[in-house]
DNA sequence: ATGGCCCCATTTTGGGGA
């Protein structure tokens, strides 16, 4: 099985990019953010795929997309959410979550809807036993969680993705059972999947890890490998994300 | 070539992203 989380920053911008990593990459489940764009106006990625879509005129929005039949799926979590960023799906026996959690600001009225969207997260999986679930939770976390997250520390030191509380979040996650593959892969090294617009970032490497593929144990074991596809972020045209695709293997 | 933003919409300027 493999998954791939990509926020895409716009799907209908980013169609002929999606088209070709389906395609090149073999991909069999396909997480998207940031859709930016309503359900009745996504557009046709592939008639192989099943969407499930949630989504909303012009900002924010979520897509999974499989090969396989989707058995069972729910857009936003129980009770309220008023930004569609969150999608269940069961898979392959598997409990796929994606998300796209708030950027949030430095602690402002936004950053109160970050830790309020992570409560809900968190409630969310106690329904799940994560030492028999295979549970996976993909997508842009919106968290830079330690100093191998930021290029440059002293810079992010006090800023959004970086503030105590969301590296708290990230290793609640961690301390719960959810293991992050890529942080796996790469113990001690400085990997990023977003990199600004804005000054050239791409091509200074001055990047964030902002995405995350967490699995629970029993899912683990069935882990093969992760890469992260930075060479789709640094092609000119057409034009990329601001995030890089990121691809995950499971041996079921 | 050595890079200096890109998306959407109540669209030709402004707000949001991170």
């Amino acid at each position: 099985m493999r998954i791939c989380t990509f926020n895409v920053n716009s799907i209908r911008s980013r169609l002929e990019i999606v088209q070709n990593l389906l395609r090149d990459f073999d991909i069999d489940i396909l997480c998207m953010q940031e859709i930016k764009v309503d359900n009745e106006n996504f557009p046709l990625i592939d008639r192989e795929y099943q969407c499930v879509i949630h989504g909303q005129k012009r900002l924010h929005g979520v897509a999974t997309c499989s090969k396989y039949p989707i058995d069972k799926y729910q857009k936003g979590f129980d009770g309220e959410l008023n930004e569609p960023r969150f999608i269940y799906t069961l898979i392959n026996g598997t409990h796929i979550i994606n998300i796209y959690a708030p950027l949030g600001d430095n602690y402002g009225d936004r950053f109160e809807y970050k830790i309020y969207f992570y409560d809900k997260l968190f409630e969310y999986l106690k329904k799940f036993d994560l030492n028999k679930d295979k549970i996976l939770i993909c997508g842009d976390f919106n968290i830079s969680h330690t100093e191998l997250d930021v290029w440059d520390e002293e810079i992010w030191q006090g800023e959004v993705t970086h503030l105590p509380e969301e590296k708290a979040i990230l290793s609640k996650f961690l301390d719960i059972g959810f293991i992050d593959v890529i942080r796996e892969k790469y113990k001690n090294e400085k990997v990023f999947t977003f990199y600004d617009y804005r000054g050239a970032a791409v091509y200074k490497n001055e990047g964030l890890r902002l995405d995350y593929i967490l699995v629970s144990k029993p899912l683990y074991e069935k882990f093969k490998d992760v890469e992260i596809l930075t060479s789709i972020r640094r092609k000119r045209k057409p034009t990329p994300s601001d995030h890089v695709p990121i691809i995950a293997d499971f041996d079921i």
